[in-house]
DNA sequence: TGTACATCAGTGAACGCGCGTTCACTGATGTAC
DNA sequence: TGTACATCAGTGAACGCGCGTTCACTGATGTAC
């Protein structure tokens, strides 16, 4: 039921109903903590305090502070899931050209919403945390299986590979950079390439083993 | 100075001098806790209780937390640099095989050293933490380098691809799997491929695009 | 339109707890003579 | 071999602090009539 009530119109905005829209500003304050600090750097005493409301308000709105992760990592992978659909554009202009899309938007995504990210992959939260989450982040993979689908699409038959295969490879080689070399905290390693040409090279590489290369596809 | 002096022969065993070898056991406790709860899963206090010796024994060994954390990162590169050094044997038998033993050593590691890889890979300790942290990720990475320097040699230079990217391929593909799917502990996701045939395929798809499969090389 | 009432988001004080860190100390060990 | 001394690993008590969580409460809002 709590989310049949219409947010604030401006963001940011309270609307007078005492706080407003404290559950938004309290998930607003732990990103920032978790920007600044990791998704272990933040106490729920803390949050309380940079929004300025009692410790005992957010009980409203989350059990504890694992729920509150949990919800954050939610909307991390449906941010995350929009982020790789816009890029991906149904497969247009072609399939190829959008899919490389698709790998550049897993890398923007970890540089410009490294808490998000955090949250969605350091946060060791349990797989059974909630259903929303579970479920966000299968519409977020789903994304990454279409394109290998379209991709595949092109190939004969005989040579396909499967493409949940393929959608797990691809996921694998983006996380691996992402997380090695393309978080936007300081934890990046200094290596002579950026994240975005290693990535593409690899997917091309990687495509090209799977005979779907510019000459071959 | 402290390294200087011998450890105890019998491993585990006490020496009879006060402790014995207390930040040897130090380090083990705070990995038993790193591998139940994760590498902010622990605090100094509870690691003191675990090997029974009061709460300010552990500032005669470690400035802080952090600098335990960073000894247990560095202890756990020279080990993974060791498993992958032995995985690979020189590219005995021959470079082709020996190569895809590191890649499956380096899940064997992620899923064994579950304590370990969380300290090295997920303790978000900034890059400058310490020297000897630094120069053992260094020597790690240096044994991967040169699996695939060695299985370039059998390519003709005209089509030999950059060793250093190559390699940094290679630790994204094998993270990126080890990172999603291959972890220990109970974070692992349900895919139908253990993370072992998904990242030999992984390899085998690259190396072919590379020109590097079994028939071409 | 006006009033009485139900709802429930947020208050603020309180609690017990474990934390990191300090300090002067103790006592086992190693060694100089 | 024996003694006196220096070293330093580990002690244990103490501190102030921020934490999560509880509780009865308050007061703004929405609504029934």
């Amino acid at each position: 039921m709590r989310k049949s009530k219409p947010g604030p119109d401006e963001p940011g905005g309270r609307r007078g109903y005492h706080h407003g829209n404290l559950s938004e500003a309290l998930v607003q304050a732990a990103l920032d903590l978790i920007a600044k600090y990791g998704p272990a750097g933040f106490s729920f005493a803390e949050v309380t305090r940079a929004v300025g409301v009692s410790p005992a308000a957010p009980y409203r709105h989350f059990r504890d502070r694992d729920a509150l992760m949990a919800d954050i990592a939610r909307r991390g992978f449906d941010k995350f899931a929009a982020a790789l659909s816009a890029a991906w554009q149904d497969g247009q202009p072609a399939p190829l050209p959008a899919f490389k899309a698709v790998g550049q938007a897993y890398l923007a995504f970890a540089r410009s919403e490294p808490a998000y990210f955090a949250a969605m992959f350091e946060a060791r939260l349990p797989p059974d945390t909630s259903r929303e989450l579970a479920q966000a982040t299968e519409r977020a993979f789903a994304i990454l299986r279409q394109a290998c689908e379209a991709l595949i699409a092109g190939l004969p038959d005989s040579k396909r590979p499967p493409a949940l295969m393929m959608s797990l490879h691809v996921w694998a080689m983006a996380h691996g950079i992402a997380a090695l070399f393309g978080r936007g905290d300081g934890a990046r390693r200094n290596v002579p390439m950026t994240p975005e040409d290693l990535l593409e090279a690899n997917m091309l590489i990687y495509l090209d083993g799977l005979g779907l290369g510019d000459g071959g596809g």
